[in-house]
DNA sequence: AGCACGCCGACT
DNA sequence: GTCGGCGTGCTC
């Protein structure tokens, strides 16, 4: 109450109209971009004893609400409208120098305008954990050995105390002090002989920063001899350094079958980057980030920095540091390495650019790929695109010049590509009898594998090799009563989960909707394929690797690595074992329902069905050993499995120009996917179809284009109800900028049903 | 997102 | 009479 007083009757009635004109004051002030879904930033005052190191980029310590936050300078100013009642303080300044330069400033503004986020949540995607708190950096004990130590006290200890002897020895060979953790660790001693040196007063413990681990990040391998380059390899190298030596920008799309040496042409043009004393990142997806991948890199490079999402905090904020100092130059990561902090970046690389991990599932929903080709952009760097299978929106972007198209058509060593067969399993006698997932011709060559001491991998898709209840009664799956999700049946813990929510419950008696008797499982668990195949080739040695036999990390390492011995015949999985596989000795994969993800209410399924055919047709095969593979499908004229088994980019390209042409998808207009998450159903609905008729009423004539309110693919999950629309928009970008930030301000009013803007989404599921 | 404020139902 | 549910609105 502005007079101070109880509040009366009088204060209800509306105050004058036009508040005070807003006092403009001079001095320092910061805008702070904070980690919170609000679009806009906040201001504060910098009070002198801050004015030093208050600098954009820098991160501060400041009151929002009335709670301590960590937030980012985005800006300085030297006056402001702010009220003084409403302007507080910046607290403190948390570091001596910005841990965001300009460069990545701009590029987090970039990614929030165009992400529909607000620019402390881009910002907190490119921070390191620890450093978007404010805490300081986790203090570890080091162990210091007291001056003037020497022969005299180890000589002391020779007799009666062996393990304090080891210690002591070895932390004066070492210099002396090193952390107290590291040296337990590798002379395998326990804490008790470094208590006692310490009680003798030997050696003093105190606690320091972490330091980074030398073996673990940015180790140095010894340095391998470059390949030398095939013509077309060496044309495409020829055509980046030209962009390289001038300092220009530009974007290729490396297009090369599996085989025809794309990492080289990545590793030359990433050297001319270095000898030019400038930088690298090199994207790869987290699947494929192997210590072989990082290898790779190492062999060339010496000191490569790793960010990995398996990593500690600690550990990625200790990468983040060494490329900050410039003591490494390159970078190898899964997507959030596009934010490393590689000074004056000569080249990014991206490798698969067409793998849909790229895209981030959570705010800020980037794609990485193209923050790749905008952060290359304004570094004046160059980006390599590569890929077997690029992307439809990377193939247009080369076809009108947008990006520059390098092709590398051959295998490096000549290598024939494998035959593929396809098998109709519509057709009769196609089918094992008593086995319908195996054809006959799929079998035949196992058997054929088996006999030559040769290896099979089996793939299949996950959707559609889960094992769900049906009940012949009333037709029904049995559900997760929080999903729309059918339960699947594991056996191994003898229980239905949900994949969508992770709950779980015990095995139903009687159909839960009928209340009949007699629920049937249907849908063949990967657990079932392998089962089957036990029982049809009983000599196999079969390993299967799924989500629920790969629990943990080491898990995958021992499976692959017994494949690796040949102590295993046959390996059965899903995804995880389609990509970075290559196995000499594999010399037949089979897919067994290739077409399994066609059907998928998605605009992409067609082009990831060609991916997956044309990938696994790549990797087969590419030793001495003729590969053979082999597709089943209930659908063998389907445009993805046709030009999949001829690995016939190309044609397949033009394939899916026409469809998304005739259908209005990318590449030909930008798409933004808006869900609506509601407890209740009626408001779920009321508020998308208030949301779709005010988006056509404002924007319709101007070009957007806005598809009717309808339940999202996952109706129902963990409870709330999803509906989704989707808005079609001209390329140019122009209608998208004005209508997100509407979007935006939309759902701030929106405060019962949850929505989330997905901008170029990857799947509409 | 947090977090406060404010207004209505079931308890010592 | 209070404790506590969550609807509403703001954060420099």
């Amino acid at each position: 109450m502005a007079r101070g007083q109880t509040p009366t009757l009088f204060d209800l009635e509306p105050l004058p109209a036009a508040a005070a004109p807003p006092v403009r004051r001079t001095g320092c002030f910061a805008r702070v971009a904070l980690n919170r879904p609000v679009p806009r930033e906040f201001t504060y005052a910098v009070s002198p004893g801050l004015l030093a190191h208050a600098v954009p980029g820098a991160r501060v310590a400041v009151p929002f609400g009335n709670r301590r936050s960590v937030g980012v300078i985005v800006e300085l100013e030297h006056e402001t409208e702010i009220p003084a009642a409403r302007l507080k303080d910046v607290l403190d300044v948390l570091d001596d120098e910005p841990v965001v330069e300009g460069e990545l400033l701009g590029l987090t503004r970039w990614i929030a305008l165009r992400y529909a986020c607000s620019w402390g949540e881009a910002l907190a995607a490119v921070l390191p954990a620890p450093l978007k708190r404010e805490g300081q950096r986790r203090k570890v004990p080091r162990i210091r050995a007291k001056a003037g130590l020497g022969a005299a006290e180890l000589e002391e200890l020779r007799a009666k105390h062996p393990e304090q002897l080891r210690l002591l020895r070895t932390l004066l060979e070492l210099g002396g002090s090193m952390l107290l953790r590291d040296l337990l660790r590798n002379l395998r001693l326990s804490e008790s002989p470094a208590r006692s040196l310490r009680k003798r007063g030997w050696v003093e413990i105190d606690y320091v920063e972490e330091k980074p681990d030398p073996l673990l990040s940015s180790s140095t391998a010894k340095k391998v001899r470059p390949e030398s380059l095939s013509p077309a390899q060496a044309s495409a190298l020829e055509r980046v350094s030209a962009r390289l030596v001038a300092r220009e920008h530009a974007t290729f799309l490396l297009h090369g079958v599996t085989g025809s040496g794309k990492t080289e042409v990545y590793l030359r043009a990433i050297e001319q980057a270095l000898a030019q004393g400038r930088g690298a990142i090199v994207l790869v997806p987290e699947i494929a980030l192997t210590p072989q991948t990082v290898g790779w890199f190492r062999s060339r490079f010496g000191a490569v920095s790793v960010l990995h999402s398996r990593m500690s905090d600690g550990q990625r904020l200790e990468e983040w540091r060494t490329l900050q100092r410039g003591e490494t130059r390159v970078v190898v990561g899964a997507r959030s390495a596009i934010f490393a902090p590689v000074r004056d970046l000569g080249v990014i690389v991206v490798d698969e650019e067409h793998e849909p991990s790229f895209k981030q599932e959570s705010v800020p929903r980037y794609h990485a790929r193209d923050v790749a080709v905008e952060r290359a952009r304004r570094a004046g760097a160059v980006c390599l695109l590569g890929s077997a299978t690029p992307a439809l929106e990377s193939w247009y972007a080369a076809q009108i010049g947008r990006y520059e198209l390098l092709s590398l058509p051959l295998r490096v060593g000549g290598g024939a590509p494998c035959k593929i067969d396809v098998v109709d399993m519509k057709r009769d006698g196609e089918k094992t009898r008593g086995a319908p997932l195996f054809s006959r011709v799929l079998l035949h060559h196992l058997g054929e594998v088996l006999k030559r001491k040769e290896q099979a991998i089996l793939f299949l898709n996950r959707r559609g090799f889960v094992p769900v209840l049906y009940c012949a009664g009333c037709q029904t799956t049995v559900v997760c009563g929080h999903c729309s999700t059918a339960l699947t049946w594991h056996r191994r813990i003898q229980r239905l989960v949900c994949h969508t929510c992770c709950q779980e419950r015990d095995l139903p008696r009687a159909c839960p909707t009928c209340s009949r008797p007699g629920l049937r499982d249907v849908g063949v668990g990967s657990e079932k394929v392998e089962h089957d195949l036990a029982r049809l080739l009983p000599a196999a040695r079969i390993a299967r690797m799924d989500s629920d036999t790969m629990r943990r990390r080491e898990d995958y390492e021992e499976t692959l690595g017994a494949f690796e011995r040949h102590e295993l015949d046959v390996l059965v999985g899903t995804q995880m074992i389609a990509k970075g596989l290559d196995f000499p000795r594999v010399t037949l994969v089979g897919i067994l329902a290739a077409d399994q993800a066609l059907n998928l209410p998605d605009f992409r399924s067609e082009e990831r069905t060609f991916q997956l055919l044309a990938q696994v047709a790549g990797r087969a095969g590419r030793a001495h050993l003729p590969g053979r593979v082999i597709v089943q499908t209930t659908e063998p004229l389907q445009a993805a499995i046709v030009h999949g088994a001829r690995v016939d980019y190309a044609s397949m390209a033009r394939h899916l120009e026409k469809s998304r042409l005739e259908h209005s998808y990318p590449p030909f207009v930008r798409l933004c996917r808006v869900v609506f998450e509601d407890q209740e159903l009626e408001r779920c609905v009321a508020t998308t179809q208030r949301f779709e008729l005010s988006l056509k009423d404002r924007f319709d004539a101007a070009g957007l284009s806005v598809t009717e309110a309808h339940p999202a693919p996952l109706a129902l999950v963990r409870g709330k109800h999803r509906q989704h629309l989707l808005l079609k928009f001209p390329l140019d970008g122009a209608l998208l900028e004005r209508v997100l930030p509407w979007l935006m301000e939309e759902c701030q009013n929106e405060t019962r049903t949850d929505v989330k803007i997905d901008v170029d989404p990857a799947s509409l599921m």
